[in-house]
DNA sequence: CCAAAAGTGTTTAAAATACACCCATGC
DNA sequence: GCATGGGTGTATTTTAAACACTTTTGG
C-alpha cells in the first residue's frame, strides 16, 4: 500500500478497525541533561505540535492502545502507563487540521469519522530518554523531544493536558516509586535527584533526600562509583526492582 | 411515545443522538444514619444490580453528561462531580442484559449500537441523601441506596469501578474538603467526624478531628446547638462556602 | 592547592497522636 | 442521679526541615 493509500483507507475504513470518536494521547516523559523532556509530534502542514496519540482498536483494552502508541513512538515496551484523566469538550475535533491535511496531500473526501469530536484518554509515561527511538505517525513529519520549560502553543487542549499530566505525576511522586524507564540501569544519588527536582521544579535538601529514598528500601547501593567524572565520585545505584514493583502496587507514603 | 416505542428508537436511533461505545458511570454516594450509601439501579429483568449511568449527547460534554445523569437519577443539580476514572476493557458489553430486555419487552431487535462495547467515564458525586428522591432510569425497575459496606454482586465490573470510586474518594479527602452537598445545611461536628470515618472506614480521635477540621477554616460554627437530641447538645455548624470553594481548587493538605 | 561536588549526623521545629476531665441533657 | 455523648487542652511521639564539615578528584 502506498502512503496515500494508507491514508485514503484510514480516513475512510478506519472506523471498522476503531472505535469512533475516542482516541488515547500519550504523554511521554523523558529526562536528559537534568531536564524533563517529553515527546511531541508535528502533524504535516500544522503550524503547532501535538501530543503523540492514536484509537482503540475494537477488541483491544484501552491500557493496551495506550501501550501501543507508546511502543510506535518510541519503540519502548513493558513501560508503566498511569492512566489520569479523559477529556471531553465537545469541540474537541482535529477536523480544520485534518482537512487542510488532506487538502496538501490531494485526498478529496467529503467525509470521515476522523473529522468528528474525539473523546480523548490521558496517560502518561515515564521512559528512559536514550533508549527511545522517537518515531513520527503517518500523519506527522517529526517526532521530538521538548523541554517541558518550554512547551510551544499545541494543537487543541494539548497544553491543557500537558499541564494536567504533570501535576498528577508530581502528586503520584509522594505515593509511588518513580525512575526505573526513566533514569540508565546504574545511576547515582545526585542524579535520582534531579530527578525529583525536576518533576517537582524546586530545589530539595540533598541529605533529607537521600534519607528518604533510601528509606523506602527501593535502591540497592552498588559498590562501584561513576567514572569519568569531575569531583569526587558518587555511588551507583540500582532500583531493586521486587520492592519497587511492590511499592508501585502499595504505595509508600513519604513526602518531597 | 409510548415506552415500548421509546425503547425501540432507543436501541435503533439512540446512535443518532449518543457518542456510540462511551458511556458514564456515576457513583452517587449518600450519607444517612452515620453510614455511606451508595445509589444503584435495578434493571428490569436482570438478577444484578448496577451503578447509574448514561450516554453523552454528540455535542454534549462529559462532565454535564455526568451531571445529567445525577439529575436524573436523583433531581439535584450543581453538585460537585469529580471524574476519577475510564474503565476500558474490551468484554465491557451489556449484550446480554440488553438482548434479555428486549426479549422480555417483546422487542425483536438484530443489532443494536446498545449492544457494542462500551467505555466508560466514571464520576462520583458526593449528594445530600434526604434531598435526593431516587428515579430509575428506561431500563430500570428499581432505584435504590444501598450500604457501602453490604454491596451486592453487580453487573459487569461495577463492584470494581466503586470500588476504585471509594478509594479516590479516600485519598481526595486529604486533599479537598467535602460534606458540603452531603451533609445538611447545619450540622454537629460528632456528624462530619462520622461522615469522614465512614468514608476512611477507621475511628478518629475527636479532639485531633475537630482542631484540624477548624484549622481549614471551612467550618463556621453558630450560636445554635442541636435541639431535641438525647444528652449534652452539641453545636451546630455551616460551611464557610466561600473558604469552602477556594479549598476546593486549591487544595487544604491536611491529613486523616 | 584549590574549586567543586559527594558523603555523612545532629539539632530544631512542626505535625500527628495519645490521652482525661468537666459539662449538659434525657431518662 | 447517672449514663451518655459533647466540649475542651496538654504532653508525647513522630516526622520533616534546617544545617556544616570532611572527603575526593580534576585542573
Amino acid at each position: 500500500m502506498t502512503f496515500e493509500e494508507k491514508l485514503r483507507s484510514l480516513f475512510t475504513l478506519g472506523n471498522q478497525k476503531y472505535l469512533e470518536h475516542l482516541s488515547i494521547d500519550c504523554i511521554i516523559f523523558g529526562f536528559h541533561d537534568n531536564e524533563l523532556k517529553v515527546l511531541l509530534v508535528k502533524p504535516r502542514y500544522a503550524d503547532e505540535w501535538a501530543l503523540p496519540g492514536g484509537f482503540v482498536i475494537k477488541n483491544e483494552p484501552i491500557e493496551d492502545a495506550a501501550a501501543r502508541v507508546l511502543k510506535e513512538r518510541t519503540g519502548l515496551e513493558d513501560i508503566y502507563l498511569q492512566q489520569f484523566h479523559t477529556f471531553g469538550n465537545p469541540d474537541r475535533s482535529t477536523k480544520k487540521l485534518n482537512t487542510l491535511f488532506l487538502k496538501n496531500t490531494g485526498i478529496k473526501l467529503n467525509a470521515s469519522w476522523m473529522f468528528d469530536r474525539f473523546v480523548s484518554i490521558g496517560y502518561y509515561a515515564l521512559v528512559e530518554y536514550t533508549k527511545a527511538t522517537p518515531q513520527p505517525d503517518i500523519f506527522s513529519d517529526k517526532c521530538e523531544w521538548f523541554r517541558v520549560s518550554t512547551i510551544p502553543k499545541l494543537i487543541l487542549d494539548h497544553n491543557q493536558i500537558l499541564k494536567k499530566a504533570l501535576s498528577h505525576l508530581q502528586l503520584q511522586l509522594n505515593y509511588y516509586p518513580i525512575g526505573y524507564n526513566l533514569l540508565p540501569e546504574k545511576f547515582t544519588m545526585p542524579e535520582i535527584q534531579k530527578l525529583y527536582e525536576t518533576i517537582l521544579n524546586r530545589k530539595l535538601d540533598r541529605r533529607n533526600f537521600q534519607r528518604k529514598i533510601n528509606g523506602t528500601g527501593i535502591l540497592k547501593r552498588l559498590n562501584e562509583t561513576k567514572q569519568g567524572v569531575a569531583h569526587k565520585a558518587p555511588y551507583l545505584y540500582i532500583f531493586d526492582l521486587a520492592k519497587y514493583r511492590k511499592a508501585l502496587q502499595s504505595g509508600l507514603g513519604f513526602d518531597l
